[in-house]
DNA sequence: GTGAAAGCGCTAACAC
DNA sequence: GTGTTAGCGCTTTCAC
């Protein structure tokens, strides 16, 4: 394991100019004569050079790394570790997220660590590796609503930026989706259609975007002639979307229109219908929520509230890394549009 | 961003020490005075110290890092790199990949950096970050047969573990499951049912693991009356599943049995087949491969055959400790053995 | 424009 | 057992 390539005093001495010169050239320094530079280059290409990035950081403070963590609610028992991780990528979403962020970071030569914090434990292990200069900052994905993770990094006062509005204030930047305009575009949707029995599989209502969306889809609704639309609670799982369609209709039977708070679930809510012999979108349309992958995948396609994760993602790594360079000051949120995509299933 | 604490000096002026003792207290090496050692501590907590970590590795060249890399074929255009992340998450297969990765590395905690290696530029990014010491070594899960990836490293001398049996010998160690024993297992399953009319749908040929289910599959089919099994290719994602099982009962209309060489797919043939008016498993049967989340969503809930993947991939992280720790010096293979999960669909 | 020199915070010989 | 000391490889004043 003592692999160590020449140092820069190798360059140096090949080159023959001083450590100082190399690592101008090396960090892009102007004020480098030409012919020096170029001398380097080729000091640089002989000897295999390529800079150590402890010692870089041990001087710089900077290690060009942020953490990019998933972030649960109080309290999984530790059995349940990895199944957090496998759990968590189930939904598509965070898989989005991740391409996102890796598209900024990359061109930038920055990396993501994947961390988990759905325990007291793992959070802690977030606020180490941060404390420990390991990365420069956390990008904040939460699964919950209560999740104590921005407070405790704010009290650290390490730099973080989250992926939707915090239900408690914190001083962070974070991206967020008007959810509202999104309920009320799969509500528009729904009504265009002619849909008479209008119902929603919202998401959990401890989570304030499934409050949103609901109260979009429910406020044109009502503006329509619907003032109570009925609402089940899902948790965003393909699971939780047929229980709650099950439910639905046995309370329901004449609904004709569905908007369901993800396309996970509106996946499991066509599931549920098919099984009953109902024809989505003749006998009942369904409308879903995010766009990911399996909205195309879906039988049928699904018509869905586009919720652009990628590029929400890479605002996100953007800010963060605007507020470690120190570009940025205050916290800032932008807040993206949602956008209605029609197919075959509403 | 001037963000650093207290460092050792602080902490040993605090306890009247040495820097090397309060080191040595940090680090957990024993001949310290117990009280000493009580004192350092108190000292560290007084003074909220925490290593800094780029000074460690500076020293120990090591940055209990590793580099968790999906590596995908050769030249994915650049526009899809994002798409590439997302695309690889749409498999629930590595999510728990991630989930034993991390199950392993974090009660240790080692952290992992999460690379896609999907373009020639990819690639040579985790070289650099590898040959910067940004991580000790790198864990490959290549999504494509002709990675070029494993054999960079190898070049490179670079530690690495691979997930699975890479296609041109490279002298890294991996883990990888007895995939000939899985497909006999999905066959004699099919076979127990009475099933008499035999299909697969498999995966890419060019990948091994897919010829070995195949070949294990065929295998107990020959010695039990059908020498000549009828096989569609597929990519492993649901729409090549529903792709391939279109096809195949255009060709053989009357299957009653399938086996899928991933769940993904056997979802994809489940949605075909109720499409088509064929009840599962009564008309048709169909077995899955990997035991993964969409094998209970999926509907009816798929028999399938388990791939420990967790346990695999943990058992990656520990192989590649072991190398990086110079604890183990000769490349080692850990084959795993697939079991049948029964459930509704066969 | 270039070099000399002083650290960044830590670990690991080596003395004592 | 504990302290002293010499770096690890890099960036960055500060002279020249």
């Amino acid at each position: 394991m003592s692999r160590q390539g020449p140092t820069l005093e190798d360059v140096a001495r090949d080159a023959g100019v001083s450590r100082a010169t190399v690592s101008r050239v090396v960090n892009g320094v102007r004020n480098v004569d030409p012919a020096i530079q170029e001398a380097v280059r080729q000091a640089i290409e002989r000897t295999g050079y390529t800079p150590n990035r402890a010692a870089r950081s041990l001087v710089t403070r900077r290690t060009e790394t942020v953490a990019l963590v998933v972030s649960g609610a109080g309290d999984t028992s530790e059995e349940t570790q990895s199944a957090f991780a496998a759990s968590v990528f189930a939904d598509p979403f965070f898989g989005r997220v991740v391409g996102g962020v890796v598209s900024y970071l990359r061109p930038r030569s920055m990396h993501p660590v994947l961390m988990f914090a759905e325990s007291p434990e793992a959070r802690h292990e977030v606020l180490t590796y941060l404390r420990q200069g390991r990365a420069d900052g956390a990008l904040v994905v939460s699964t919950h609503a209560d999740d104590p993770l921005p407070a405790l990094l704010a009290d650290a006062r390490l730099p973080a930026v989250l992926f939707a509005r915090p239900s408690r204030p914190v001083p962070f930047s974070y991206v967020d989706l008007d959810h509202r305009d999104g309920g009320r575009l799969a509500a528009e949707r729904l009504l265009a259609r002619g849909c008479r029995g209008p119902a929603t599989v919202c998401g959990p209502l401890a989570v304030s975007a499934s409050r949103e969306r609901l109260a979009g889809f429910r406020d044109v609704m009502a503006r329509h002639g619907h003032p109570h639309v009925p609402a089940v609670e899902g948790g965003f799982t393909l699971d939780s979307g047929i229980d709650a369609m099950t439910r639905l209709l046995a309370e329901y039977p004449d609904v004709d229109g569905v908007f369901a708070a993800n396309d996970l679930m509106a996946q499991g809510i066509c599931q549920v219908l098919r099984e009953r012999g109902r024809r989505v979108p003749d006998d009942v349309a369904v409308v879903g929520f995010d766009d990911s992958g399996v909205a195309v995948a879906c039988r049928p396609p699904l018509t869905t509230v586009r919720q652009p994760v990628e590029r929400m993602a890479a605002e996100m790594a953007r800010l963060l890394d605007e507020h470690i360079r120190g570009e940025r000051d205050k916290p800032t949120s932008v807040i993206f549009d949602p956008e209605l995509v029609a197919r075959a299933s509403a």
